[in-house]
RNA sequence: GGGAGCAUAGCUCAGCCGGUUCAGAGCAUCUGCCUUACAAGCAGAGGGUCACAGGUUCGAAUCCUGUUGCUCCCA
């Protein structure tokens, strides 16, 4: 049958992976043996995957592969993320398309438009998961908010509101306007913006014409103000003490307080103070007990209480007030400023700092425990530098807001009782008792349908930090086999963005249900951008759709791309050359398995001398390169790793090992070399399995036209002994060969002329004699000679320190060779050079290693020995 | 404003404990080749004061200090 001379991996990917999931391959159920998981970093469920997803997936199926094919039970559960804010946002924005309103809906009728979303798009991202060739036990398929996982984050919420560690208080937290929720820190992005700073003078109170000025970048909150703060020892204001300022254009009178919060030289050294709207103001607020005038509405425009510009939104504001300011004089000027501004993630938003009453969670106890299991290693990071990171987060850790006022999500599990009071419990019933047991006037009765079910939804972190356990239902069941089997898991593969949102609270979550840490390793996979180092976003427009790119050159030649440029931690940029890279390696993986499939075998051909040191030679170099690959792995080094792979196949395996041994066109082969050939070449796509799963099982089945085993059931090739002079000393033929090739191209005789290459030697002495067949085959030689003496009309070239001759019936062109050779006499004298001023140092002598004083001695032995030479060639050349 | 990290070939990076696996890899470039597995290929070649300035040392890409430039995190 004639095999296609380019792999078409369309063909080949859709047959496999239905294989795969016909025989249940990637099923993991608890057994005896040692169990391996991974658990899914969770997609969200707002739309299709990109390219950091290919990435990410792709090493964790790697990991998972290799653990299969060493024996163990692996597992990696797949799931999605039911994203509350970006996807509410989503269904929100296509009802809008089909002129919906959401607040026309009930909760129930919009989450029947949220759940219709996720079942969706929560396909789609599973099914191109497959696409890549993702080994995930699709039997144990989770999402956030199923009903396993939705109880569980109940559960949770309920123990740690009992353990007193959630509580409801009124505090300053972020504020999205345009999503009408509270957002956490961490979902908070700081950008740098052009901005203006106005300097705005407030009349004393009580005088005509004496005034204060200040410097702001958000004049719309001046309406808010509530107190005027300077440096207790900033002279220019010590005479404002007990003086109150009237604010701006309502004249409403607030205190001079004297703090040392302020920074003198900013500004004019007087700040003003809104502690309804800015961080800092609320704790010098909360510090000199000022009112807090809540000037905002939850949208952002002004509210009652503002007095002025009611109902207008805060920007538009911004202008009219500054318009306003000017016209009554007290505008004193105007400054070009940058600054950072607070965006939502989700939407963009500009954040408003507000004071709202909201669900929080105590951080403080939860991070300690946390930190020491990453400082002491119980969990390692790949790379380890983010551990700095980890702990500065962790030193510094806030109270953690959980409350998000959306409808998607675990609804805050809180009844409220008439008299504003609330209890948290499971449901309705639970809480109606407990409120009944509380009440301690029999007589004021309430009814069950008194209690009101608080309206917020959770964070979406805090049901995926419950995800290693939640995925087995150990939250629920603790005891029950999988947790117990599968917990902890292994590896965790993340990107270093959500390290604290969901990393460093995972570690919390597990050790705070389970009394164990989550994962032993996270690896830290880098970002994907664009050529250009741009992050890539739909909105750029600058990412490749995953699927078309798997279409156009084949899943595992994406998954090669990825890896082959993205070491642990490190962001990688695009680019299409890349999986082109991935292609071609397929190919010639594909066109490797042709040229060894095409050979026939006589049984009656004994083994060359050739063949049979080939064999022997490529033996130890694969042996050398499993322990090697081995060594990159346990140290996480996948692109690294996959570097190793590609040379060991392209350049050992292809351009070497397989010329070494080719039979002559249409020749047979003998069979101990086929058979030890086909034996390298299994061990090497079992090797490969892992990065490039779909080629190698095409390739297994091909060898061995076997029906229904797997190459994913295979077990890694091990790694063997190496003989390390054998290895060493193909390491000069390989040198003799290429200095012969190069000189044949310089030289420009043609491939097909049989020429002579002379190694000087004494006889029997020099250059060992195990590879010269190979040589001659290599080098398309009619003869390897050895010699004392140099042959006539020759070019010379030097393999460490061995002459050598090409013997050319054309003539030799003298100052050409004699050009050549001085170039190279004079890289050899400074590099003897070089070496004599550190050996004629008798501090070096005296202070270096003997080791190091001996390979010296040894550098100037080899390079006298080879300016020797080239003196002697030169002469020769020059008579 | 506080902290962390990075700077090595045109590009992306590797170079752990200072010393021939020290100046490397892949890609890109250039020159020959459609040589019977593969042009998605083969054979060659060029290309770097290891950001800059000091210091420690017999010896520095590697350790220390400073400078510059970039990146990330936090406020």
């Amino acid at each position: 049958m004639e095999i296609a001379s380019k792999y078409d991996p369309s063909s080949v990917e859709e047959k496999w992976y239905s294989f795969w999931i016909r025989n249940k391959m990637f099923r993991s159920i608890p057994d005896n043996r040692e169990p391996y998981c991974i658990v899914i970093p969770p997609p969200n469920v707002t739309g299709v995957l990109h390219m950091g997803h290919m990435l990410n997936n792709t090493i964790q199926d790697i990991l998972v592969r290799r653990a299969r094919m060493l024996g163990k039970n692996a597992c990696w559960v797949p799931g999605t993320d039911h994203a509350s804010i970006a996807t509410e946002a989503k269904v929100v924005g296509k009802l809008r398309e089909q002129g919906i309103d959401k607040a026309s809906l009930s909760r129930e009728e919009f989450l029947k438009h949220a759940w219709e979303w996720k079942e969706k798009h929560g396909g789609i991202i599973l099914e191109q998961l497959k696409k890549l060739g993702a080994s995930c036990d699709w039997d144990r398929t989770c999402f956030t908010m199923d009903e396993a996982r939705y109880e569980s984050v109940i559960e949770v919420f309920i123990d740690l509101y009992n353990k007193g560690l959630i509580y409801r208080g009124a505090r300053m937290i972020n504020w999205d306007p345009k999503a009408l929720t509270a957002v956490s820190d961490e979902e908070v992005i700081y950008k740098e913006v052009h901005s203006r700073l106005f300097y705005v003078r407030y009349r004393v109170e009580g005088t005509n014409d004496e005034w204060i000025t200040i410097a702001t970048t958000r004049p719309e909150t001046i309406l808010g103000d509530t107190a005027i703060c300077v440096h207790p020892e900033d002279v220019r204001y010590s005479h404002l003490k007990g003086k109150k300022i009237l604010v701006p254009l309502i004249n409403r009178p607030i205190p001079v307080i004297f703090d040392e919060y302020v920074d003198r030289e900013f500004g004019t050294g007087a700040l003003k103070v809104t502690p309804a709207h800015d961080i800092n103001d609320y704790k010098l607020g909360l510090k000199y007990k000022l009112e807090v005038i809540d000037t905002f509405d939850a949208d952002g425009t002004l509210s009652p209480a503002a007095q002025l510009y009611v109902g207008e939104d805060r920007f538009k504001v911004r202008t009219r007030i500054v318009k306003d300011l000017e016209a009554a004089g007290q505008i004193v000027k105007i400054e070009e400023y940058t600054n950072k501004v607070g965006y939502s993630e989700r939407t963009d938003e500009v954040i408003e700092p507000r004071i709202s009453v909201q669900w929080f969670m105590k951080m403080k106890e939860l991070a300690k425990p946390a930190l020491e299991v990453v400082e002491n290693e119980e969990v390692r990071f790949h790379p380890a530098k983010y551990k700095n990171m980890y702990r500065h987060w962790l030193e510094n850790i806030n109270d953690w807001c959980l409350s998000r006022q959306l409808l998607w999500g675990h609804r805050i599990p809180a009844w409220y009782l008439p008299d504003g009071s609330f209890i948290v419990a499971r449901t309705k019933e639970e809480a109606f008792e407990l409120a009944q047991a509380r009440i301690p006037d029999p007589g004021s009765h309430i009814t069950i349908n008194d209690l009101r079910q608080d309206e917020d939804v959770m964070d979406t972190w805090f049901s995926s930090w419950l995800w290693p356990i939640s995925v087995f239902d150990g939250i629920r069941k603790p005891e029950n086999p999988d947790i117990n089997y599968y917990y902890p898991t292994i590896d965790l593969v993340t990107a270093p963005e959500i390290i604290f949102f969901w990393v460093a609270r995972m570690i919390m979550a597990g050790l705070e249900y389970r009394k164990e840490i989550p994962f032993k390793n996270v690896y830290f996979t880098g970002i994907v951008r664009d050529k250009q180092g741009r992050k890539m976003s739909k909105s750029l427009g600058n990412s490749p759709e995953p699927i078309e790119l798997i279409g156009k050159y084949g899943a595992d030649a994406v998954r090669m791309g990825m890896l082959l440029c993205s070491p642990a931690g490190n962001d990688l940029l695009y680019d299409d050359n890349l999986v082109e890279q991935g292609r071609n390696f397929c190919n010639k993986v594909w066109n490797a398995m042709r040229l060894v499939k095409g050979w026939s075998v006589d049984p009656a051909l004994d083994q060359p001398n050739s063949n049979h040191i080939s064999v022997e030679w490529f033996t130890s170099v694969l042996n050398s390169a499993l322990t090697d690959i081995n060594e990159q792995f346990n140290r996480y080094r996948l692109s690294e790793a996959l570097r190793d792979v590609y040379k060991l196949v392209w350049d050992d395996f292809c351009a070497w090992y397989l010329e070494m041994i080719k039979p002559a066109y249409q020749q047979p082969i003998d069979r101990v070399t086929y058979d030890a050939t086909l034996d390298f070449f299994e061990k090497l796509i079992r090797l490969m399995h892992p990065f490039m799963p779909f080629l190698t099982e095409e390739i297994y089945h091909v060898l061995h036209n076997s029906g229904e085993d797997s190459i994913m059931q295979a077990s890694l090739p091990l790694a063997g002994a190496t003989n390390e002079s054998l290895v060493k000393e193909f390491e000069f033929i390989r040198e003799l060969v290429i200095s012969a090739r190069s000189i044949r191209s310089e030289k420009n005789i043609p491939l097909k002329e049989q020429i002579t290459v002379v190694i000087r030697s004494e006889k029997d002495k020099g250059a060992s004699s195990h590879f010269d067949d190979v040589v001659v085959k290599l080098c398309n030689l009619k003869e390897l000679q050895y010699s004392p003496d140099k042959p006539e009309g020759s070019v010379s070239f030097i393999v460490g320190t061995t002459e050598c001759f090409i013997p050319l019936v054309l003539s030799i062109n003298a100052e050409e060779e004699i050009a050549r050779l001085e170039e190279e006499m004079k890289y050899q004298q400074g590099f003897l050079v070089m070496v004599m001023k550190k050996l004629d140092n008798a501090s070096f002598v005296n202070n270096a290693p003997a080791k190091v004083v001996e390979a010296e001695k040894k550098k100037q032995a080899d390079a006298e020995a080879r300016i020797s030479v080239l003196t002697e060639q030169i002469r020769s050349i020059g008579k």
